[in-house]
DNA sequence: CATGAATGAGAGTTCATTCAT
DNA sequence: GATGAATGAACTCTCATTCAT
């Protein structure tokens, strides 16, 4: 169980997802990912044909732990349990897949992330409704709603890799949120 | 004034932007941009010695015209006329240079986009206090609604490349902030 | 005698020789051959050392049986026999080596073949000389016609591998040679 | 006229058609042609794609070469003219394509080379019937002969690379066919 | 000024071959 | 004996960039 080409492909895409992480997705060649593994080219070839596997691998990696969605708690604890995950993840620049995920979309995975979206939203769009009925949230448009939500939080955690952010920028984002949504 | 030249470089940027847009900006090649405009290789490089030359003159004018904000109007005129631009950039995404600009700025240009984005939340937020103080606007933090605005708008503009909006994601937008400043 | 080394090693040859049959030789890989016969890299390279070896053993097993020429009959059964093997060899593109045997000749191993042909030459012409001085063939310049003889399968069974052949066409070669020695 | 580019790509066909008929197609990578034509890397992809595109260019112009059949002339001139051209081919081994255009056929080009031979098969027959008609050739089946004018000379070309001929190896082919198709 | 031929560095990819386990 | 992970050399191909004309 888990010989040793399980370990390696591990490590290939521990560090391959560093250096998407730092450059992007098509400044990352086989090459800076030899180098970093300090494996050769034959052997980097032998576990993955190209960085459009190896990324594609670490993508779907990641979307697996965020689709584990919480069980049974109120509305308002699984939102602010939300909120904090993405506020640490926008501040987290350092490890922000977005540039190399923007950009492999761009190459034409779109459809790709249409579903991702799609998923995401629709999981928003039930935690509102559900938080209304209770009487947890606040009446608000829950399409409208989800939409900020998600494209905020997505301008934010691109422009974080680029622009220094004020110390309150992830936090405004939070309680721009919670205002919306909940009783002062 | 105005000679050859000034129009050749014109017409090379004019090309190149739409190449930008299409592509990213590390798609992008010398030779493409040859290739749409008709000139040779030694042709071009007369006028520019390299990809990030052009793109950085055609940010250049982008956002010089982008700057000359409005003369004397009420705040409330002042927002609409600029949520209506910003409506329909998000939807015009074949004009659309984020993921271009994005790639340009992780490729060390970050300074310039950090000092781009500092000017227009400047003016966001001098805008939100006027209308504030003149009793056009909602009392919100100006600081806080800023960046919703900002980071809210990147995070469209980027995605209308790659996710194809339903017709209202760009409503959304804009009624999301008018309700947030305007009385109903 | 004939441990499992032996047998590993027949089952090489076996699906090697279909692999040169149907890519010539030097489009088969050590891998394609690790890929046919189940065995791992380093299992194949105990047997043998480069697809160069396996080709040549094959090779000298195919002539070794080829050899094998008849006991004592008339030289027309003989000729009748070793025409309609050609036949059906010529018609059998599926098993053709030839291209593999050019190509693998062109890379240096001339001699081989060129002694393979000299002995083919030989058995041809005491065939030919045979069958006339018992007066079943009719008097032919034994050198011109086992070169006919050679030259003209060899055309056939190079070009079968890439032109569709009508039916007659191996019927042909046949009947050419037989209408030159036999008497109608 | 002929411009620096035309000459370089014939000086590149000239080089690459010395190779091709040194070690074949496949042997020959694009590199082999830098070094022979003494061009770069980028220089060589400025005028050919790879080594099938120049291949694909030296068939046309050969082919081309070879279907320019003679005017007016009785069938014993034709024919003596063409085993003359035939004759010297087949000597000329060190001009000879037989082995690339072998590879390149079963290289999944078959078509084009099906096409040549029909074509071929279909010029020889008129003239063997012409020959018949006005007397000057003995009776044969037309198309069993041309097989055999065809399939021999292949079987010579291929192998005149590998083996070490015998002068009158050519010879016999020309007088074997002269002898089936004249009067002594 | 402008052309386009040519360069050369470097990315992608494939394989024969070796070697620790 | 057997495995399959790993190496490294060689090949294909692409571009930014230069330079003679």
């Amino acid at each position: 169980m888990g010989g040793k080409g399980t370990k390696t492909k591990e490590k290939i895409r521990q560090q391959a997802r560093r250096l998407f992480a730092e450059k992007g997705f098509q400044a990352v060649t086989m090459s800076d990912i030899c180098e970093r593994t300090g494996l050769s080219r034959g052997g980097l070839y032998r576990y993955y044909s190209g960085t459009g596997q190896i990324f594609s691998e670490i993508l779907v990696e990641e979307y697996a732990a965020a689709n584990k969605m919480e069980g049974e708690s109120s509305a308002r604890t699984v939102l602010e349990h939300l909120l904090e995950t993405l506020r640490t993840e926008i501040m987290d620049k350092e490890r922000s897949l977005s540039l190399a995920i923007y950009e492999y979309a761009s190459l034409g995975n779109e459809t790709f992330f249409a579903e991702i979206h799609a998923g995401a939203k629709k999981r928003w769009m039930h935690l509102l409704e559900y938080g209304m009925k209770t009487g947890e949230f606040k009446p608000v448009d829950a399409g409208q709603m989800s939409e900020l939500i998600l494209y905020y939080y997505q301008g934010l955690r691109m422009w974080s890799r680029v622009i220094p952010f004020e110390k309150q920028t992830a936090e405004y984002y939070v309680s721009t949120i919670k205002q919306m949504l909940l009783e002062e």
